[in-house]
DNA sequence: TACTTGCACTAACGAATGTTAGTTAAGCGC
DNA sequence: GCGCTTAACTAACATTCGTTAGTGCAAGTA
């Protein structure tokens, strides 16, 4: 664990950057600060600016498509998928935080044709989720509502956890997912026949 | 409307711009472009580049709080007054879709002492979501949750829209306000004895 | 020993950044 | 016509930006 490679460093540390000050508002001397070489060090490393910002986006789309693939694997109804799409989701943001909120907020600074790839790759991953919830309606189990506006909202609190989650906060990721899967499921409204 | 304040203009072409580039995205040269004059020719209107920042977020929070500030004094029960808020909240953010944007993501690069006020207003805001949610655990409607978690995952589905929403859509304002506030209430899992 | 490779450096390029100083021209009340 | 305000201008400032070119040195390999 101690000789991780210098470019996942590099990666993380820009990552942690972009996090706090955007894409923009990381120059690359900032960079090279967190990494305690010269700007011109990066370049060893990578092509340059963008290059990083598409590798993280790109990285994290990947991780996020994969679990969902593992999800769809395993057969269950479309409670149980959608339980664990969620807890997948979860479990993914938390542990690469800063390269999460990257992937979330600052893929709008990719340039053509990335940033085209990039969207393709974040629809598919949201017609996942609307598939899920279409058999969700078929089986029974779901109201049948506006899947597309559904989608969006479940993501919207999905992706919202990388403002405020804290490692070291009161909640563990999987308290998180699951209070969400049951804010997702059953909403606030008292069950009166409980 | 045609002789809308030249200063209005200008901040509205600063919340485009800061939406679509994000704050350090954006230079005062593009904002002078986007105006068709120099760029120092802003300083007749404004003081520097934060100063612009500070408007726009100050302003859209007052707007915000507001807004809370009249659906608490019609006092109706905790489901009904949590519907008029997300409604408000709506209606505030699309009607300023690019101020609501900078408001919601790009407050971060305040700097000290603006951006501890900023929070504080932020806190404000959200403290009124929590009363509801607690009034409406009093009043026997709302199930007992976890009310920090509740209001950051109600609020995430509510800011999210920004993210997608477009004027032109196939969704108004008020439907979005509905189906949010639907959402919030009942989730997707089905009422069997509906 | 000689050659190559990995990883850093210094120096510098042209462009863009936020901002300031001083100026100009038009319009308006007296 | 005179003075003041408004709204723009030109020119420039010091700094920072992403990036390139070329160099040095230590470790590994032939």
């Amino acid at each position: 664990m101690e000789n991780t490679n210098r470019r996942d460093t590099l990666m993380r540390a820009a990552a942690r950057l972009m996090r706090e000050s955007g894409y923009p508002g990381t120059s690359m001397r900032d960079l090279a600060t967190a990494m305690d070489i010269e700007a011109a060090s990066l370049y060893h490393y990578v092509d340059g600016k963008e290059d990083i910002l598409k590798e993280i986006c790109f990285g994290m789309g990947r991780s996020y498509l994969n679990a969902m693939a593992e999800v769809n694997d395993i057969y269950f109804n479309a409670g149980e998928r959608l339980g664990m799409a969620v807890r997948a989701h979860i479990r993914i943001l938390t542990e690469n935080l800063d390269a999460s909120h990257v992937f979330v907020h600052e893929w709008r600074h990719l340039s053509e044709p990335s940033l085209a790839a990039f969207k393709k790759l974040r629809d598919d991953y949201e017609n996942h989720f609307r598939i899920i919830l279409r058999n969700g309606e078929e089986e029974g189990l779901f109201n049948e509502v506006d899947n597309k506006f559904a989608v969006l909202t479940i993501l919207a609190s999905l992706n919202w956890v990388v403002e405020w989650y804290r490692p070291n906060g009161d909640m563990t990721p999987e308290q998180i997912a699951d209070k969400l899967t049951q804010f997702i499921l059953s909403g606030l409204r008292k069950d009166i026949q409980a």
